[in-house]
DNA sequence: GTTTAATTCAAACGTTTGTTTAATTTTGTG
DNA sequence: CACAAAATTAAACAAACGTTTGAATTAAAC
């Protein structure tokens, strides 16, 4: 990778993706990002070009470490296959919950319909875990855990998009369940946990031959 | 419900739904508004009181369509709680499907964090859907055909969260599965189809004590 | 027909936006 | 030190934004 940024390059990239995924892409100015970076306004377009490249520069080092991670759940010779889609849920679970805000920015330029740099290079990232993980669906049907006809889209849909929605209606959950006595970080460690098992027995139903069981 | 609005009006709110659903709220200006409407950029503001109150009127006006068409289905005496679910999961994916931007524009202000007059109007609209569904399943435990200790929101959360993430990523899914030669028409009646079978199969696994059909 | 209220309009208001300029300071190199 | 390149600055730019104004027009009420 070409990416070599300075410090305070790495400033401005790092207060800017805290800005944008707490207020939005279009809800941020390069006049905050500026004053909390405490840099000069003209910086922005002197280093990255433009807000957008910026937002873009922001994405590409994201979507690195995301590849990294993923590649080293599934070439982990230690796990089975079905180890291994716990683990990808868990992790995928962590890392979401941890970076809430930033996924809540994805999401935002994923639902913008217009084409954009951005959107390609989201969807160039997915390709790139899809392909993963349709190598690791594929070991597991080989060594006959997995049944066949197993639709990897539809299956990864679920998974991201039970985590977006829960987390974006996280509140909802609480009040719903009445869990507003508890402190936030337990909520969110209770809402992990059911979260995880439901979407491992989710995937027990979805890829293996035995039926789920119930808790 | 007060909300009787004048011809003129109307089309505003039409405009500016289908406007909004396109570019985003805060990628629509009121100008933009007032050109498509054929009405003086005044009329905005003197009739709804501001940009953010013609959101307001938007959301509002859209809830009470939602929840009588919630309300046919649940206490549709002819249907068992199982064909409840078929006909609410299809009738949720034939809802999404035919506005596609307007519920984009939904998800758009749910990932919005801070509090407003918009998020809780949603919050408040998210809890009634959620206790007709509580009905629903209570009906269903009490005949013996759903078992005990369902998570409603989560369930919920994998029917919305699929459904939104399957749309947002759809030309991915084409792209994946190899589908560009498909007229767009038959491809959207494709997606349906896989997305209904999908969810059906994820909530029998979910509800029902038996195991889920393969295909 | 007269009067009062509601509607419509072009224009302007005051901000805020992202970006650029041109001058200045800092840094690196020989 | 001297010179060139890079970094930094305050200021200005033009464009777009949501909203308001005050006059003009239409509709409603009596």
């Amino acid at each position: 990778m070409e990416s070599t940024f300075s410090d305070k390059q790495k400033i401005i990239l790092d207060v800017a993706q805290q800005l944008f995924a707490d207020q939005g892409f279009a809800g941020t100015s390069v006049r905050d990002i500026a004053r909390e970076a405490d840099v000069n306004i003209a910086m922005i377009s002197y280093y990255f070009g433009s807000k957008e490249k910026l937002l873009e520069a922001i994405f590409k080092r994201h979507a690195e470490v995301v590849r990294l991670r993923l590649e080293s759940i599934i070439h982990n010779a230690a796990l089975s296959p079905v180890q291994k889609v716990e683990h990808l849920v868990d992790h995928y679970i962590e890392k979401y919950f941890s970076k809430q805000n930033f996924h809540r920015l994805i999401m935002r330029e994923q639902l913008s319909t217009k084409e954009s740099p951005i959107a390609s290079m989201l969807a160039e990232m997915k390709t790139q875990n899809m392909n993963l993980i349709k190598q690791l669906i594929a070991e597991g049907q080989k060594k006959g855990n997995f049944r066949k006809n197993i639709d990897i889209p539809l299956m990864m849909a679920t998974m991201l998009g039970t985590t977006n929605q829960l987390m974006t209606t996280q509140a909802f959950y609480r009040q719903v369940n009445n869990l507003q006595s508890m402190s936030d970080e337990d909520f969110l460690k209770h809402l992990r946990k059911k979260l995880s098992h439901h979407l491992k027995s989710l995937f027990k139903a979805i890829l293996t031959h035995e039926a789920q069981n119930t808790k």
